[in-house]
This record gives C-alpha cells, structure tokens and sequence, in this order.
DNA sequence: CCAAAAGTGTTGAGTATACACCCATGA
DNA sequence: TCATGGGTGTATACTCAACACTTTTGG
C-alpha cells in the first residue's frame, strides 16, 4: 500500500543481501527495436531476423536488442542493425516505446520503437550475422511476428505515409540520384494510392529541395531528367 | 504491500544466493516524468516538483520516477502522480523517449516523457506529498529544471500546440461546462496568438463535437450560451 | 443609457484537384 | 513508324483569412 514501506523494505533487503557489493532492485530493462523499411522494385518491404532463443524461438522479429549503459538510444538502435544486418548508414527516428508488461512473456521489457530508412543498395548489402535468419519481406507479406512487432509495424508504417506528405524524408529511401518517376512510384507505394503525375510534380518542386542534375538517364524510350534532393537533413515542409 | 515488488525481490535475492553464475549486467532503468499543464487564469501553467535527493536535489523537475517491474508505463505515470500530486482523473499521452546516458549526472535512466492535462478544478486539488514542494508555474516563467526536463517540456508544450489544431484534445483542460469565450482563451493562451472569434468558431463548429446545452452562463453582461463536448474521447479532426 | 462581452456573414485570395495531349527515344 | 514512358498547362471548386456591426444583459 504505503509506496515509501515498499521502497525501504527493498533498501534493507538489498543492503543484507548485498554485503559488500549494493544490490540493485529488479526494474523493467530497455530494447531498441527497429522496423527498417526499403522499397525494392516497386514494392514496400521490410526486414525481419527469425529470433534463436527464448520462448519466441524461430519466430520473426524486427532486429533489436537490450540498451547498454553509457549508449543513447539511437546509438543502441544503430549498434543493432549493425549486429543483426552489417548496415551502417541509414535514416532512424524515434517512434514509441512500448511498455505492457505482458509484451514479451519472459521479461518485463519497455521497447522503444524505431523506424529505419534505407536506399535499395544500402538494403541489398544486409546480411543477417546474429540471427538465424534475415531477410526482406514485402509489407504485405509478412509472417506472424513475435512479441506486440506488428504493432510496431503499423506505427511504424503510419509514420512514414504521414511523414511522406509534410518532410523530405523520402530522400532515405532513394539512391543519391533518381528520376521523378522513381520519386512518384515511391509516394505511390508508400501511400497505396495513385498519384496524379502533373500534381505531384508541382507539389514537389513548391518544395525546392530538389535539385536537376546535368545527365539524363537513358532506358528503354525517352530519357528521364536526374534529380537529387539539396539537403538530405529531414525537414518540414509546407505541402500536402 | 506491493506483490509485484516483493516477488521482484525474492527473485533477485534467490538469484544471488542461488550461486548460479547468472550475474546481470548492469542495465538502463526506465522512468517517466510527465509534463503536466493546465489552464487557470488565462495562463498555460505546468506543475513542478522540487527533488529532495540526488545531485540535483532543491532544483525543481516534473513528476515522475522510475517504471517498477509488471507495470505499464501508463501505469507507472499515472501511480507516479498519484504519489507526487494526489491526482488521478487526467489526460496522458507518451511523448517521447530520452535516453542519453548523461542527461541524469548519477545514472543511465531512460525517460519516457508523458504529456498531462488537466483542468483547472483538478489542478487547484493537487498537493505535493512525496517532494518537498510542488506547485504550479506559469510556462514563461519556469525556474530551471533538473536533468534534460527543459527539453521535455518543449517537446510537450509543441506536441499540445499541435494537437490542438487537429483533434478534440482541448476538451482535457476545460470544464465539462464551459462557453465559447472559454475555448477560445484556451486556444489562444496555448497557441500564444489571438485568433479571429468568427473564424474560429466556425472551425470548431465544423468539427461537430460539441453539443449546446440549455442554460446560459449569467456574468456581468450579455450572458453565454454553454457547450460541452459531445465525447472526451481524443480523436483526429480535419481542422487546421 | 452606457459599458462590456456575445454573437453573426461576406468577400477575395490562394490552393488543391481534375483532366489530356505532345515529346523524345529505342527498337 | 510505333510503342513506351517522359514531360507539360488550365479551368474550377474549395478552403482560409480578413474584416465590423448588432445584440443582450447588468449596473
């Protein structure tokens, strides 16, 4: 009842115990737990690690892994990815953490949320080196996840269609230089809708961030302008 | 006695005397602290706490403390404020996690930062019972804060800015009664602009939620008619 | 009858949307 | 020359912002 009896009782405990050493109290731990998104021949795909031990044993998961002390979050993020995937250069923002109790059955565990960008060369080089397994999954697509993951995903996803209309975020999903037409089949799959090209294209350019580049890239039928974005810093913007 | 504790600390004390080499590594501890606002005169006001212990003891900070194990962190927030200000009935939201391992000069505690709102007749009943004092500060005139709580209060005073402008948040820091006028100081007091009665009240109007009720608020002239919110609930509204 | 707060419409500017045709190239 | 994707402008509907006077009450 009384939260300062509680607090002493486990000062006594823990000085008995202890001895020399100061026991510390049992507390919840904190992971980092990024859902990496890559857009790969038109499609929204993601990556996934099959987890190895713990009751969630062959289930798949989003890489992640326990906060070390002395590390910020983002750099536990980022040491993660690493671990489970050999990325280094991405995008990363904070999304949520996540704290019921009953998340993950063997341990209380707050999970903090990430959302990671990266361009389809950077998601071409991931290899899984901790897990068992790691490999992209079209959004659609996705197995069952272990632990509340797919509520992270959903988090995740809806922070990226929402952040695609307001920042220049997009930049972290497409190589350094790209055509308009890759810019818009992007948009178009991120938000599942289609795009009008003529509208997009003054919406994008109201933005000026991008800038023309002096080559055309040549295929099949007629050349497309090269376009790449001036500052790769995320920003807010004025459209939608 | 708080079961949850105590199991907690016959896990840890037969952990150690067990002799099994299962040593834990030292690991962040997860706390909330939760910016709390409310409206009492036509100011934006934020409740503080003065620490009692620790390297930034006599410096003022927001409520909060560290998550226990089997709570969520809602929970813990909530438990947190009960404790810190006897208050219950309030609004929360998660804002944001910080987790820099200097931010707290004594250890590695990762924050997560909440937002509360509450209303004036709620904020007038809080009492501080487990800090040496707590009161409330009009937001422009905040003493310094402890640890990286400045920084938290920006992301919370930003986050209530913006959600006003799309969704029915506002109905957490007004009365279950209330005027026009009194919606109207209230956005105008957040925002820190005055904005046009016509306009606005044709925006609030198109959200259609907010039901009028019979009486009338008799002052010193013409009198008010009265309006409530049809639901308290927080949900997205296009406005803006 | 006067002071003070409550209540009410219209207009103009800017922005978002819908929509269809010509262009440049490789094969 | 044709198939394919690249590139461009306009007309309309709608939304947002600016703006001032009348109403109702208490004193």
């Amino acid at each position: 009842l009384d939260d300062v009896a509680v607090e002493t009782l486990q000062h006594q405990v823990s000085a008995q115990s202890g001895g020399v050493r100061v026991t510390e109290i049992a507390r919840p731990k904190v992971a980092v737990d990024t859902v990496l998104f890559a857009i790969e021949g038109g499609r929204l795909k993601c990556y996934l690690v099959q987890l190895t031990a713990g009751a969630a044993a062959g289930k798949w998961a989003f890489p992640g892994g326990l906060v070390r002390v002395g590390e910020t979050l983002d750099e536990a993020a980022r040491r993660e990815l690493k671990d489970a995937a050999s990325l280094r250069e991405l995008y990363l923002e904070q999304l949520f953490s996540f704290g019921d109790p009953s998340r993950d059955p063997g341990a209380h565990v707050v999970s903090v949320g990430y959302l990671g960008l990266i361009d389809a060369a950077g998601a071409a080089s991931s290899c899984s080196r901790k897990y068992a397994a790691g490999r992209w999954f079209e959004v659609a697509q996705m197995p069952a996840l272990a632990y509340d993951h797919s509520v992270i995903a959903d988090y995740a996803w809806r922070r990226l269609k929402s952040k695609l209309e307001y920042t220049n975020i997009a930049c972290n999903l497409l190589a350094p230089t790209f055509t308009f037409a890759e810019l818009e089949e992007l948009y178009a799959t991120v938000l599942e809708r289609p795009l009008d090209r003529r509208n997009f294209r003054r919406r994008i350019m109201a933005m000026g961030l991008l800038k023309r580049l002096p080559g055309k890239r040549r295929g099949a039928h007629r050349p497309a302008a090269l376009y790449a974005f001036g500052r790769r810093s995320v920003q807010m913007i004025e459209m939608l």
